[in-house]
DNA sequence: TGCATCGTACGAAAAACATCGTACCTTTGA
DNA sequence: TCAAAGGTACGATGTTTTTCGTACGATGCA
């Protein structure tokens, strides 16, 4: 299943998806052995996994890769910020109806978050 | 599996899960008919399903069950509040390495949320 | 040249989730 | 009394997600 329509709608990152983008983002366009040598950082994941994984996110679309080399080099098709702004929405939408201060009440409840950042939160409003 | 012991953690709800969870915050507890029916308000979903899937919430220890009825009655075992610091916790820990501030900065870019929530939240803080 | 190393491709199994059909018990009311 | 309605139990199946083994081509270098 190819992906090169304009507007189509990415389907949302699985949980061992968002693994790798997180590697892909922080550290920009990588190769299945340098992504899975930092997700063993965390976890036990063969690297034959790890490629397979990477293949079926470029079949949906999520990644796009170069493989003008033998070494090919994976990178995500979304920015971080759109793929977040997605999630995101979700979440709110799912757990808070919606509402942003719901969430933030939340937030603040459970003291999970310090004073400077209340104060960071504070400037930005 | 039963689970009686005491400082277990629970497992995190799927998709399919926090949808009956959802229910049960917002009635209370509730029969497996009530909760199918709330969910057919928004999505087909066949009486045995959600029985099944409820069942397995009770062995999971997600739910308990009041069986002196014929009718169960199934309670949630965490509280809304709980469950959902969890979740937001992992969420935020997840995509914003921990950082609320960073979350407020998303939330604000995408321009989800109103002129009214904000006021909202700066009274908060 | 030839072999160890590093790469991709891909089928298939395992695991996690979700859905449903069927069996069977209890209650109710005509 | 007995059949319809409504309840639980539970195996089976379908789907999606995750992991891995094996095959095989490229590359590098002794």
């Amino acid at each position: 299943m190819e992906n090169t329509s304009i507007g189509k709608q990415l389907p949302e990152p699985t949980k061992a998806e968002l693994e790798i983008l997180q590697v892909l983002w922080e550290f920009g366009p990588s190769t299945v052995r340098f992504v899975n040598e930092q997700l063993n950082l965390q976890k036990d994941v063969n690297y034959t996994s790890t490629l397979k994984q990477m293949q079926i996110m470029t079949e949906k679309g999520i990644l796009k890769r170069d493989e003008s080399q033998m070494k090919h080099i994976y990178i995500p098709v979304e920015a971080e910020e759109k793929t977040k702004d997605q999630l995101l929405d979700r979440f709110v939408n799912t757990l808070y109806k919606g509402s942003a201060s719901r969430l933030m009440m939340q937030l603040l409840g459970n003291d999970k978050i310090s004073k400077e950042e209340i104060e960071a939160i504070k400037k930005m409003l």
